[in-house]
DNA sequence: TGCGGGACACAACGACGCAG
DNA sequence: CTGCGTCGTTGTGTCCCGCA
């Protein structure tokens, strides 16, 4: 940037009277709009939190909330409905592994190109099969760790809240292969993977791969397939598995919807707000009259 | 050979501290 | 107080070693 250049700007450079109208206007005004966008981001935050609930809450007690209960004999999870089991990951999948990590490029892999996972892919809120390295021509892929439909992929080392990240694979488009920081499990037909995906992903496992983690390395810590394989695991019959997997899924639509709603109108506050500035230093709008707003107009700008 | 995990590198970014 | 260099943190990615 050149600085003497931005220093022989010409600006609109209105009477000392009406710079002071303009800095007051837009002190009020911008502390308004902000006021506005922090109480949207906290009924974002909230929202996030109640959807943590709701699946923990689906996940240990189901959705009815008149069953007959029993005690789990797990200590940290209390009650569970009495016609689900309780029981250990190991039971329920048929395999787990995890994948190779060879010197790859840095870019992702084009169509017609092997990719090797990275760990990120796992931490959105579906798995994104672009965040892979190309492997290299030279290299031979290991076919037997390409991943397939119907994998659940969870991350075995990062930080403490990323450890444990976990997302389904639904399609494949492209041919990906598992890296050694992922395990690969495979659901048996005694489970539902999306309601074992929403268990993986509950703060029931959260709770437990923290219990686990192990390394010194605060930023590195591990989870061991042990730790996976016997996660305690409340397990309804697979018809209410299924139904609950549906629920929590439409809830997160549902949640989607709204959270989209939320942000836009942040968003457009945002805007309204820069455009408020712009309009007010370039005396696109004379506020040489403003005074401080009654109650009415302070609604009419958080609608408008 | 597979597994678990440590050591180290790195990029991006923000915080910190210090001289002028 | 400003500008700038450095340091620390975060979130990885790579390599490799010890053990069973």
């Amino acid at each position: 940037m050149d600085s003497s250049a931005y220093l022989n700007e010409r600006i609109a450079y209105p009477p000392l009277d009406e710079q002071k109208a303009i800095a007051r206007f837009l002190d009020h005004k911008t502390a308004q709009i902000d006021a506005l966008i922090a109480k949207k981001q906290s009924l974002l935050d909230k929202l996030a939190e109640q959807r943590t609930a709701l699946i923990s809450q689906a996940v240990t007690k189901g959705l009815d909330p008149s069953v007959p209960l029993k005690d789990s004999g797990v200590d940290w999870l209390g009650e569970i409905p009495a016609h689900w089991m309780m029981t250990k990951l190991r039971f329920v999948i048929n395999d787990i592994e995890q994948g190779w990590s060879p010197q790859c490029h840095n870019q992702s892999a084009d169509e017609d190109q092997w990719g090797v996972l990275k760990v990120g892919c796992v931490n959105g809120e579906e798995f994104n099969p672009n965040e892979n390295k190309a492997l290299p021509e030279d290299l031979e892929p290991r076919q037997r760790y390409e991943i397939k439909p119907g994998d659940i992929l969870v991350s075995r080392a990062n930080t403490k809240e990323l450890l444990g990240s976990a997302a389904l694979v639904k399609t494949i488009q492209k041919k990906l292969l598992l890296c050694d920081k992922l395990y690969r499990i495979k659901p048996s037909e005694k489970v539902d993977s999306s309601y074992l995906l929403r268990f993986l992903r509950s703060s029931i496992a959260r709770y437990q791969y923290e219990k686990d983690a192990t390394g010194t390395s605060g930023s590195m810590q591990n989870i061991g397939q042990d730790t996976i394989k016997n996660l305690s695991l409340p397990l309804p019959p697979l018809p209410e598995q299924i139904s609950i997997a549906k629920t929590l899924q439409h809830e997160y639509t549902k949640g989607l919807v709204v959270e989209t709603k939320i942000k836009s109108v942040i968003h457009r506050l945002q805007e309204y707000r820069s455009t408020l500035i712009t309009n007010a230093v370039t005396g696109k709008i004379d506020v040489r009259g403003y005074c401080i707003p009654t109650t009415t107009e302070q609604r009419e700008v958080a609608h408008g």
